[in-house]
DNA sequence: ATTCTTGCAAAGCCTTTGCAACTGC
DNA sequence: GCAGTTGCAAAGGCTTTGCAAGAAT
């Protein structure tokens, strides 16, 4: 069947080609639980509405969305999948400290974020160095690493312009 | 008078001699304010409180704890005031995901952390590399930088002994 | 058929807020 | 005495959960 490789990206960062969709990952993740889980209607909507996109989203945002294109999804459930697709690997938790979103884990290359905290806009960027400075840092003190996050807050370029032109103005 | 070199710390990491005192640059800030703000004994007590440890600490443990050594506080209150002291330079809040706790930012070297997803350790580090890896991505993508968390989740050399031990028990 | 999932509404957790009484300056 | 602070209890977000009805295998 070859590779399969992630939905429209609209992303800077390349994809990683991996072997299996999402959805067949999920499947694989929920059939090796200890007690088998059960693949749904809404959890199948789920993983292939977030697939199908690339971007950064909230809970709530994404139950908006998905009602919005006539999808029937449960808050309730929503929030049990979400919890899931994170812990099979699928989507990646990143705590803004004022909103909690979610992305891209499988299939999609490892990254870090520049914030926004103007536009709320993440920038993604990939910096080779990083990873080496944390197998440094964690030989030191003997930790043993299981992931990372790493955001940088600030102003986008067009932010920054905007408040910076804004100033100039003010100062006339 | 001399410096003032922020209180007992048990920490690694070296302090910063500054030139007032917690309290007094709390009383600067206050002062600042568009409409001047009041310095209260409830306020007097937790900046002498905070910076008289030198720990992390989530809100609900700063109130457990100063009432336990008699102090009268309010849960109102110490959310108040701990945003103050964040937005006074004082405190800097750090965002765990599970919980969000505080640490020294006055008078205390800028660093980052490993976290420790068992015992819930937080251990302090410092990387000179980091400050110019992220000065190199802001320039190119034109952000404008104001901070950044930095957080490597994992296990600490003592739980993760002590994991691999057990993990050695359970085959035999 | 059995066992897991769903959906609702309720509860939980952490944090903020309205308001009357109080206090620093 | 004025303006800002406190404390209570209530409300706010976001997220989880108990339970009866429904769906997947």
């Amino acid at each position: 069947m070859g590779n399969y490789c992630v939905g429209s990206n609209v992303n800077v960062l390349p994809s990683v080609e991996v072997s299996q969709s999402p959805e067949e990952k999920f499947r694989e993740y929920l059939a090796s639980r200890p007690r088998a889980q059960r693949y749904t209607t809404q959890q199948r909507d789920m993983v292939k509405y977030i697939f199908s996109k690339h971007n950064h989203f909230d809970a709530e945002e994404l139950i908006d969305e998905m009602k919005g294109e006539g999808f029937q999804v449960s808050r309730a459930t929503v929030y049990r999948t979400l919890n899931k697709l994170v812990d099979a690997g699928l989507l990646r938790r990143i705590n803004l400290g004022e909103r909690t979103v979610f992305e891209h884990d499988y299939g999609y290359s490892q990254h870090d974020h520049l914030h926004c905290e103007k536009c709320d806009a993440m920038i993604e960027f990939l910096d080779p160095q990083i990873e080496a400075l944390i197998r440094s840092v964690c030989s030191q003190y003997g930790f043993y690493f299981t992931g990372h996050t790493f955001v940088v807050r600030g102003l986008c370029a067009a932010c920054n312009r905007a408040r910076t032109t804004k100033r100039r103005l003010d100062l006339v």
